[in-house]
DNA sequence: ATGGCTGCAAAGTATTTGCAACACG
DNA sequence: CGTGTTGCAAATACTTTGCAGCCAT
């Protein structure tokens, strides 16, 4: 249901791109946390190879080069670190509670009826798997006036 | 209809803050570009003061202020930069172009039915005046591939 | 073999903070 | 006069880039 790190492999080597140890750490980790919301730190830290931790640098080269071939897609969350999951993961909105930090999951059926709106009304195309919504979870509901 | 220079000044006066120039000139300029989506680097350059230019930690120091006074709000657009606008502007959602990176803003009409349903599926309040949308504006519909 | 890829480090952008001098009230 | 504020600079966080060596193909 969800993409493996070897179809993540096979589509970079289609695109002609080598298959090196550093890419193949990154594809293991994106794949297996499919379900998370992965900041680029945390998935160089994931993604050790033999020869050690994997650079920042590569990382982010790395995850650029995912999101070109249109396996990956980040998103910017309200407090600063952006995450990334897989393009092909059903799309869908992050509720980012301001109070706890915590990043809650949305279906876009909520979503979709106003997604048209928008485009009606200002012919701007919204992209619903790319943005976070701010608010305040359940837990963090009362006021913290 | 918007709120004035002074008002911002009169409610920073009523918290028993000091009224400097700094501040002065930072209400100033928010309070005319009240329909402007300014980022703290615009208004730093914008707000200059007979003793010269207004350095940027002030203005951070000074918005933070206004937005405990409850006068400000800030948005964190999907690429980097936070913008700051009245706290009393109506609501409304902004719209960020992934392409040219304009900003469009969008009324809250057809966002409170999400916010209703949201809230009834998850128990998560959003604040939709605190996010924003990514997508491609009208002028970039065309596919860029 | 050779050009794409990596790691290291430095640079860039956005924002925060320490500190001494200064000015509002 | 005394403390809240300011400006400068250094610090932090996130991300990008230059460069020389390395490795997948």
């Amino acid at each position: 249901m969800h993409i493996s790190a070897e179809t993540l492999i096979e589509t970079l080597r289609e695109r002609g791109l080598r298959i090196t140890a550093p890419r193949r750490a990154v594809c293991e980790v994106i794949a297996a946390g499919h379900d998370d919301h992965l900041d680029a730190t945390t998935i160089a830290e994931r993604a050790t190879t033999d020869s050690g931790p994997i650079d920042t640098a590569t990382v982010y080269r790395t995850l650029e080069t995912l999101i070109e071939a249109g396996l990956l897609t980040h998103t910017h969350l309200p407090h600063g670190a952006a995450v990334y999951h897989l393009a092909q993961s059903a799309p869908h909105t992050h509720l980012v509670c301001d109070t706890c930090g915590s990043v809650t999951s949305l279906g876009t059926d909520p979503m979709h009826a106003v997604e048209n709106q928008i485009l009606e009304t200002t012919g701007f195309t919204p992209d619903l798997a790319h943005f976070a919504i701010s608010g305040r979870c359940e837990s963090c509901q009362q006021p913290n006036t």
